[in-house]
DNA sequence: TTCTACACGTGACGC
DNA sequence: TGCGTCACGTGTAGA
């Protein structure tokens, strides 16, 4: 590469603005002071360049943030598992367990009537009563064994078969379950396609809660 | 600052390894290949900083990482509130509103005797009944308006007597709420650190049921 | 060609 | 002193 005599500075500039000594350089077997023609622009390279350093640093600290959000997620997480186990509990006990809360650990005093649930169950009386209200509602009396998972699955059962129950009574002691209420019943939900029978909601009624 | 002799590379060499021109420079009116002392140390450095650098860029993609993090962690807040939510409601559901889900829309069937709660309700029978069982226990029967709150008041004010209910059994009407169980009394939890009297027990239950 | 970005060798400075 | 770091001015490759 060659240099125009622009290129070079032929004062005898021996010091630059910043104090820094100017370089004697040898070309051309001539010595003169040289000014190289991208020395500003060097300069606001490596300005810009320190400027973008310092602002790095100043987001270092955000190390802390990642910091942060780690133990918030783990915090979320740990929240959204209790939340999930309590709400499947609840749903469970809702369900499936009591009728109330706080209230199961003691044994009935035996010299309290338990209504006659408890007469009900101990004279075997379990199973389906049903009367027919009007086309689609039907009264309907279910006494069954209070195990666990045996309510939902009645539920279930009825859930399938399109019998919605509206205005219901439950009552749980400790070994039975008594459903007492209004089912209603929607239209050709038959396996004919065609309206169900008292008796046929009955039989059905009665397979739900003999099934195991 | 000066040199000694072991700082000037005598020889001839015009090139160094990487193909740059080594440089001619002048001092003490002499001109010699020069090589800097830190010249290998400098290098290496330059070396450091530039792997250092790539490292850097390489990090450079966990900027999807703070992204990713953001979204899931808006995703575990949503959860949170949405499980919140849901919790609450189905406490004030279960506690407060009705004792069979999906159960609540159409009246019952007037022709459908409600069991005796209707006509406990009916007859204005609503009130505290108690019977004593042992030093510590008795049998409860209340019978209130069932509307929002006011179960939750009462196993409220139950709860601050000292008074546990055990094994209840629960029947929501749409205007009447039964409750018959066995309740357990703490010891010295009357105003004057006294055994409380049965007759005691009913009055502060009926004071908690006529609360507005 | 000019312009920009980069690596180089160097002197200065602090420990 | 010696060692590590930095800013500087420069040459040059690529756009």
């Amino acid at each position: 590469m060659e240099y125009g005599v622009e290129d070079w500075l032929c004062g005898d500039i021996e010091e630059s603005e910043n104090g820094r000594m100017g370089r004697k350089r040898e070309y051309n077997d001539e010595i003169r002071e040289y000014k190289s023609k991208n020395l500003e622009t060097e300069r606001r390279r490596r300005e810009k360049l320190s400027t973008r350093l310092l602002m790095l640093r100043s987001l270092m600290n955000k190390a802390t943030i990642i910091d942060d959000a780690t133990t918030y997620i783990k915090e979320l997480q740990s929240k959204v598992e209790s939340l999930t186990q309590e709400l499947h509990q609840m749903e469970a006990t809702y369900s499936d367990e009591k009728t109330v809360k706080n209230v199961d650990e003691v044994e009935v005093a035996e010299d309290i009537n338990k209504w006659e649930i408890q007469a009900y169950y101990s004279l075997n009386l379990r199973g389906v009563r049903l009367a027919q209200i009007d086309t689609n509602k039907l009264w309907v009396k279910i006494i069954i064994e209070n195990k666990r998972g045996s309510f939902k699955k009645l539920m279930e059962g009825m859930n399938i078969l399109g019998f919605e129950l509206l205005d219901t009574n439950l009552i749980k002691t400790k070994g039975a379950l008594f459903i007492e209420g209004c089912m209603q019943v929607t239209l050709g939900k038959g396996a004919d396609g065609e309206r169900l029978s008292v008796h046929q909601i009955k039989k059905y009624l009665q397979d739900i809660i003999s099934e195991k």
